[in-house]
DNA sequence: CTGAAAGCGCTAACAT
DNA sequence: ATGTTAGCGCTTTCAG
């Protein structure tokens, strides 16, 4: 591989002046300059970012830990990080945790040991404790997707607005006119949705019995279960809200084991809007979250930590909106 | 930051003892490693990976190219092959091509810049000769889940058997009594799922006539107009084969617009089996293709380049198996 | 505008 | 068993 020295000797200068030509300084004559460029084209050389990096103390490197890049709601926002990234000349290193705290412990030190210039931590990868410590050692650190209550009040923090996504879905059946409806949800990671649920529910002055608010784990299996045990209930809600699109399709899943219809019978309504949520049918309707907002929130809290920029509004806070699409309706005798 | 000289001048001893120390070398005394892994642990020692892969010219770095993380299939990959990577001291930069040829190159030199000890490029996520050409320069490079014909015959291949996949559903599709079937195929991408599904019916003596066979482009909206197309055929099929279980998705769509149930008026069978295929109504029956399996090959291929181990068979195929749910089932009148 | 020299943190021959 | 020395390839003062 061609380096530097290769170039200054071709040149016959100093390996100086073939830094300043290459990275655009400004003193060095430009015929100069256009003899050492043609000369690095021509040796084919190639700048070795490792050795660049040591010297500057700086490596265009950026972590990504989450759970799992296999569920669909992560690559979607982590293509759009990485795309966002790769536009400021930086690469993305990928973790999965699987929400293993010891594992997102080993995962840290790896990145420190890489010198990453920071580290986007989405939610659930890993224990707090952890990033926190090397947070305060000085490792840029922004928190997405962040949901737990505890969340540490001085990490920069880009996060949809899940009181407010609550808040739509509730005011969406309302507005149908459902007056019976009923929630799946993944307590306490969730609690934001179902309070901004609630608070809707309550100015219109309904109130949520107990036995409506049913305990999911974000998958379609649990979002199943948690129907059926609804669906069992002497007076059956007319709408349910899966806090997950996947919880939602688990309990698309019940209602129609039931021998019910949606959105006619019952009508579903989820949050997420992953892809696939337009492919299943019917199509589901749900609370969106921005993903590449969320991104791009993300990355420039990050990069104003990395630069050492005035760091103004610690959180982000990501506008969600309402998608409607088929699996909600008026109820049947509404 | 500790560094190695702030030990060796704790312990009073020289650099080279305690790389020897840290590394497991053997000629160090046990009684000096003891002090010095103390030492280490005392002044919160973490090793620079940057000046060690200068130093080695070896970086435990991968880069995994691939057309977009946020399509469904690949996701279930990436997370395999981080996981295998990571328990050989290997971390993954992600790259999304976008199935865009400049972006493919300035990634691919990006990563050379880098020092990656290899490269895994999935399908569609790059021209053929920019990586040929890094490839034929020494750069390891793997090609996983790759289905163009022209594969350059010399760069290691980890791929899923696509011709016996096709096969697979052919004879599933016989086997239920299946005489008049289509298939939606994004060809030439995929001209081997074809092939495979073709030499089954053509032993079975069935012929597919041309227009029973539609072209689509992998994603669901192709696979909804081409299903209308073949549902206005006059004589319909009994079943159809989408190359793709995104395809098939819009090709359920299609059916049901027209009023006709799946599998009971129509066999619908997929390829991929993707994790929502599980979730969709009727659950798709679709083949699988092993994707932790096909991770491991493709590592494997790419570790025993990088160790410059011998390199027996340089393509791994990978077996598919037919994964049956609710949407295929005889036909109406067999 | 150009060059010499020191240094980023670690590894690896080669002594001792 | 331990120390000396010379790199890895680049950046960055500081002189000229």
């Amino acid at each position: 591989m061609a380096t530097m020295d290769d170039i200054a000797k071709a040149v016959g200068v100093s390996k100086t002046t073939v830094t300043n030509a290459l990275t655009g300084k400004t003193n060095v004559s430009d015929a100069m300059r256009q003899r050492i460029l043609k000369c690095a084209q021509e040796i084919g050389y190639r700048p070795n970012a490792l050795a660049r990096s040591l010297a500057q103390g700086k490596t265009f490197t950026i972590g990504l830990m989450l759970p799992s890049i296999a569920n669909p709601f992560y690559p979607e926002v982590a293509e759009a990080i990485e795309d966002i990234a790769r536009e400021a000349e930086y690469q993305i290193l990928l973790c999965n945790t699987h929400k293993n705290v010891a594992l997102g412990r080993q995962y840290i030190e790896r990145l420190m040991s890489r010198w990453v210039d920071g580290c986007i931590i989405m939610e659930e990868s890993m224990d707090t404790a952890d990033f926190l410590q090397r947070f305060q050692q000085g490792l840029p650190i922004v928190l997405c997707d962040w949901q737990r209550q505890e969340t540490p009040s001085n990490v920069p923090l880009a996060v949809g607005d899940f009181f407010q996504a609550g808040a739509l879905a509730a005011q969406h059946l309302l507005d149908l006119g459902h007056r019976h409806v009923a929630v799946i949800v993944d307590e306490p990671g969730q609690a934001l949705r179902l309070q901004g649920f609630c608070s809707v529910l309550q100015k219109a002055g309904i109130s949520l019995s107990r036995e409506m608010i049913q305990q999911g784990h974000s998958m379609p299996e649990s979002g199943y279960q948690a129907t059926k045990k609804l669906l069992a209930h002497p007076v059956q809600p007319t709408a349910i809200f899966a806090t997950t699109d996947l919880m939602a399709f688990g309990a698309l899943d019940a209602i129609i084991d039931e021998g019910l219809n949606v959105p006619h019978d019952i009508s579903l309504i989820g949050l997420d809007d992953i892809m696939v949520s337009t492919y299943i049918r019917p199509a589901l309707t749900t609370v969106n979250i921005p993903k590449e907002q969320l991104a791009r929130e993300a990355l420039t809290l990050l990069f104003s930590q990395i630069n050492g920029d005035q760091k103004d509004p610690i959180t982000r806070l990501v506008e969600p909106f309402l998608m409607v699409r088929q699996s909600t309706a008026p109820p049947r005798n509404g």
